[in-house]
DNA sequence: GTCAGCATACTGGTCTGACCAAGATCAGAC
DNA sequence: GTCTGATCTTGGTCAGACCAGTATGCTGAC
């Protein structure tokens, strides 16, 4: 068979993940489709049940498949939530890549911003807004203050309407979580921090509402190097009362 | 045990998998690390052999881990390939994602060419001027072509010295790699495409090599959407000898 | 004839114990 | 001191078994 034939070197994993990948790729398998049983594919494939297992479980970490028990294995949707798993792994084993995990973030915010303001609808401008509204509101509290700014940030990728901006930026955000919240610790102390937040968000804000991509890839670019700029001066310990130089 | 308690709750598979998980995420499994055998793991946390291999080929397929055969397994760096892996699965059952992951590519080159404006060294400008001088040579191979023109832009995310750019740069580009390759069989066709492929890249490297970051990023923005125009006037074929605008 | 209720077949989830092939290791021969 | 080979250990795999629920279909009551 020839099924066979292109399994026929590998060894029992291989065989089994190649033989569904091939159905997969092929879409002869698709989404919401139940697989055979693990039974017959081992017996399909001529390889035992723990081995077929181990592929499924393969398939399931890669977000492609679900194993739903007592009824069967299911293909789904590919879910981009995996690639956060993955992220977390790979960038927890470099701690000082902090700064290397920011500028991936800021690449993807400055394009989802362009795009936004392309393709942002009125519940985009409201969720905005409301996000906005809430900065200012929690100016003063660290944890709430991160979380506004958090969801500010993240409407604006929302907007974009582009999923795959939307899965990276929220893996690399949720690395750069608590980073973002010792950042906001320094708020407290420093009130020129406070109108820069405010007045940089709204700034963005504006710029998204006039669908001006230049002016809120630019505006969300300095916000940025802002924002450097002070977590930088709080690291030599000259950080003052008074704002960073724009 | 604290592990025990966090991890009693969870079914095999996933006890192992927390358990694995907690230890690299906290740091005490670094890469290049050996772990202790599947026999031992298996009593360990009290589940059974095949369980713990249905972890460990979870871990495998996340490109954490790497199974040796009669060797054992290591913790490895973090490589991308499982995402392409991913996108290739995703990609097969939506084609319509194409676009989306090119937003995200056009992101990360077009943050890691400000970065390369930066960061460049003269290693990085010979690299970018040797791809440059191929793009030109290559110009009427479809194949040869594709790879001067993949390689000029993975030239200048590696000149951004940027792991993380690199790392996610690698794995969109490898999704992109045919549609890519079909974009360039366009250029046999559309002379009007030489030409804009050689000034375009020339004056992307010319800004890379004038270390300013805003020429390069727009230059570059616009060859991408250049880009995109050639190729939607090929699907309403509506394509012709003039060059596209500029 | 219809429908509720239960038995059975089937599903995934797991375990046990075993065998194989080949790298790693160390004792013993030279 | 070096080399060789037996042994230990490793991953790779298999077969068969049990459990706990789901789905289904059959049976019997209405």
């Amino acid at each position: 068979m020839e099924l066979k034939r292109a399994s026929e070197g590998e060894k029992g994993f291989e065989k089994v993940f190649a033989f569904l990948r091939e159905r997969l790729l092929a879409g002869s398998l698709k989404p919401g489709d139940r697989l055979i049983s693990e039974r017959e594919l081992a017996t399909l494939l001529g390889v035992s049940r723990p081995i077929v297992r181990e592929a499924l479980r393969a398939l399931t970490v890669l977000g492609i498949v679900e194993i739903r028990d007592r009824i069967g294995t299911v293909v789904t949707r590919p879910d981009v939530s995996v690639l956060n798993d993955f992220f977390t792994f790979a960038l927890a084993q470099q701690a000082d890549m902090l700064d290397d995990v920011m500028q991936a973030r800021v690449a993807i915010e400055c394009q989802a911003i362009r795009l936004a303001c392309e393709r942002a609808n009125i519940a985009d401008f409201e969720r905005l807004q409301r996000a906005l509204a809430r900065i200012g509101e929690t100016i003063d509290e660290a944890d709430a203050g991160g979380m506004a700014d958090f969801d500010f940030h993240r409407s604006i990728v929302v907007a974009s309407h582009s999923e795959t901006l939307t899965v990276l930026h929220g893996s690399l955000a949720g690395l750069l979580t608590h980073s973002h919240r010792s950042r906001r610790e320094l708020v407290q102390a420093f009130p020129s921090m406070k109108t820069y937040l405010i007045d940089d968000h709204r700034r963005i804000f504006e710029a998204v509402i006039a669908r001006d991509p230049e002016r809120a890839d630019a505006t969300l670019r300095k916000h940025f190097a802002i924002g450097d700029e002070y977590r930088r001066r709080a690291v030599v310990g000259d950080i003052d009362k008074t704002s960073a130089s724009r």
